[in-house]
DNA sequence: GATTATTCGTTAACATGGTAAGCATATCCG
DNA sequence: CGGATATGCTTACCATGTTAACGAATAATC
């Protein structure tokens, strides 16, 4: 870090006081934070053929033997539209199931076929890995403290 | 959940212990984290035609009055793909100019132009009144707590 | 019970995310 | 010099994010 000239004077340019500076705005710390853990997935994820996403919806139906496309979408974090063409990926593989219950055919059944639950079982002990590997970066103490804020904001900021 | 033939001799269904409940894993609370953030700029975004990625590039160069494509990849963490669909859009619209310095002409020199300038006016005060309410749900002290433990977690795990 | 309003899932349209490959220009190095 | 390498940006391709509208099916209202 030999250059040291980006710290001059700088008349405030535009951008000051209760406007956070960019790099410390609320967003974009989460996302990079984001970033930075997901980085360590990804690539796992990919070598077994899985999107962030795709590997999201398998493991919300994995902890519920079937559930309604509007329940997978709340669990998994994925929006209906998106939702949608996942699952059509994911039924093109076999990995997951679609019925259309009798007494509202509205609705869509969804639940991990035989192959789906197999492809996760060889998919977690390398997301636990991971999982292990980040708790230990972070230490158990600020993980949850980090979890329990995280938990904290997001419930004051989504009702209001 | 009259079905319960999903428990069988299975070797423990796979998910469990040290393998984090779907709703409790770090990507999963910071996704939400950041989703509940956002769902109070995006309207507000969109009313001045902005997305919330345009916005990003926008605030980056209005901080520093002139930067490399790289740098600005960079500085709003958009990867050098989308940043380049991105500014295609807002040169066409006017709100930014490239340049190609004569010394290395595999670069492009970013700024804003003075109509972008002036769509930043425009939307400072409201990205303000957003930034003021999230400060105020939270309260001053859990979110200066949130912000160290965001950064540091990202510089622990970015470097590994 | 026919009309209206809601709900559930999907499609459409546009913008971005992510990875790999392309292309031009610069830089290295024999 | 000149070919091999590296760099900066763009394209290509597929998957997802976001908003709006649609269509079928159900629920609500009179």
């Amino acid at each position: 870090m030999s250059t040291e000239r980006r710290r001059q004077a700088q008349p405030a340019p535009v951008s000051n006081r209760d406007f956070p500076d960019f790099e410390h705005s609320l967003p974009m710390l989460l996302l990079r934070a984001r970033e930075a853990v997901m980085e360590r997935f990804r690539p796992m994820l990919r070598g077994f053929g899985l999107t962030e996403q795709q590997w999201r919806v398998i493991r919300a139906l994995v902890e519920s033997s079937g559930m309604d496309a509007s329940e997978l979408s709340a669990a998994s974090y994925i929006k209906p539209p998106s939702l949608s063409r996942i699952l059509q990926n994911l039924e093109g593989r076999g990995l997951i199931r679609r019925r259309k219950p009798r007494r509202d055919r509205r609705r869509a059944r969804i639940a991990l076929t035989a192959r789906g639950r197999q492809l996760f079982g060889r998919v977690v002990p390398h997301s636990r890995e991971h999982y292990s590997a980040i708790a230990q970066a972070l230490g158990a103490e600020k993980m949850a403290e980090l979890y329990a804020l995280l938990d904290e904001t997001r419930k004051r900021l989504e009702l209001e």
